[in-house]
DNA sequence: TAATACAGTGTACGCGTGTACGCTTAATTG
DNA sequence: CAATTAAGCGTACACGCGTACACTGTATTA
């Protein structure tokens, strides 16, 4: 039941995936990538293609997904890191700039579309980074005791900054400029924090004094 | 002087360019527009496109041009309606989501071509919202006497979580949505003017007992 | 072992693309 | 008024695209 024949197809279908992927970059996204020029990185004829894919949407909608489970990935090393003890928003900010170093194609992939012609990947990349913004969520209201409503409103605008610092890293060639980056990154999330720390305590105050 | 043959070639060189930014929607990308729509739509052969641009690109980078001034636009009304007085931040948020729900498009470019396939196009869109930035870090050092520094992360943050605001605007509907999105955004806006309001007097005090 | 299912191939088609080239026609120039 | 300039047009070309269709060879199934 192992089946040579399945295990085959599963060996090509990721042949596919990795042809698209390899073919991102700075000059190309992918929805200026063809179906015939994906097959014939991938050592396929054209045709073959559909054997594994209706569309280049699906593929496409497969990019994603697995873009997605990157950025879990990166929460997961994330975590980790920061158990060992440090500036949690410093090692947090580190862990993404070497996730956008050593995988920038897959996250240019997730921030152009983003904004991308087709409602179904918007769809879909919206989906995986409101899932990165809800774990961060979680993470804030637990270890920094917030008010929901604050949490969610730092989370989603520190996933927003640092979403976009790496946008403007995948640009920058300079080491020293890309550490300014970083540092500024870093004090901008501070600020974030900061003023939700402060309404949250506010709120909380508030409600006290009303009961 | 006055020319009618370069009054009349000015007039057509609009057309192109309107026609360009009419086609422009949530599920059409200046990228994939071809020479050949464009010119149609400005009721034009495909050849004679060539009489006032070398090339999409160039079109693309004159739209970009266009969609600047719009931003400058945006600051101009936003200061007129500040003068009046209320919240900087209310009215600011507000005017920049009118301009959204009235250039959708015109934004919709800049946020693509930010991270799109062409340098060129890179470039002058990150030269365009430097540009506001800039003018917006200014404003922050005078109006609330900041570090330069604190001022210009300050500025960079806000322009970033506004961006990314109307983004998300773009694709809403619901008017009560937006408005929850208007109410979120202005929040975390005051999470980072709080952020860097306290930097700046941090580093100020530490520059007094330094004297 | 014979029949079947199916991954991968090769050919062929129509379509939209950018653009080279020569033409027309009217404003500009001398 | 004659000569020139230049905007706009029409034709024509080669190209890459998605995909329909009939095929081959081999693993799977009965």
């Amino acid at each position: 039941m192992s089946g040579v024949r399945a295990q085959q197809k599963e060996k090509t279908r990721r042949l596919l995936i990795d042809a698209a992927l390899s073919q991102l970059s700075a000059e190309r996204s992918f929805s200026n990538l063809s179906l015939r020029e994906v097959a014939k990185e991938a050592g396929l004829a054209p045709t073959s293609f559909y054997r594994h894919f209706t569309d280049m949407d699906e593929l496409g909608l497969t990019l994603v997904d697995e873009a997605g489970l990157t950025l879990r990935q990166l929460m997961r090393q994330a975590r980790q890191r920061i158990a060992k003890g440090g500036s949690v928003i410093q090692i947090s900010v580190e862990t993404f700039m070497e996730l956008i170093e050593s995988n920038g194609n897959v996250f240019r992939l997730l921030l152009r579309e983003r904004s991308g012609t087709s409602a179904a990947f918007r769809a879909a990349v919206i989906r995986e980074i409101r899932f990165f913004t809800m774990e961060l969520c979680d993470y804030l209201q637990q270890a920094n005791a917030l008010d929901a409503e604050v949490a969610y409103m730092q989370a989603n605008a520190a996933v927003t900054i640092v979403f976009s610092a790496g946008s403007d890293a995948l640009d920058i060639d300079d080491k020293d400029e890309r550490e300014l980056l970083s540092k500024q990154t870093i004090q901008q999330l501070r600020f974030i924090a900061r003023g939700a720390a402060e309404l949250s305590d506010r709120r909380k105050a508030a409600k006290k004094s009303q009961k």
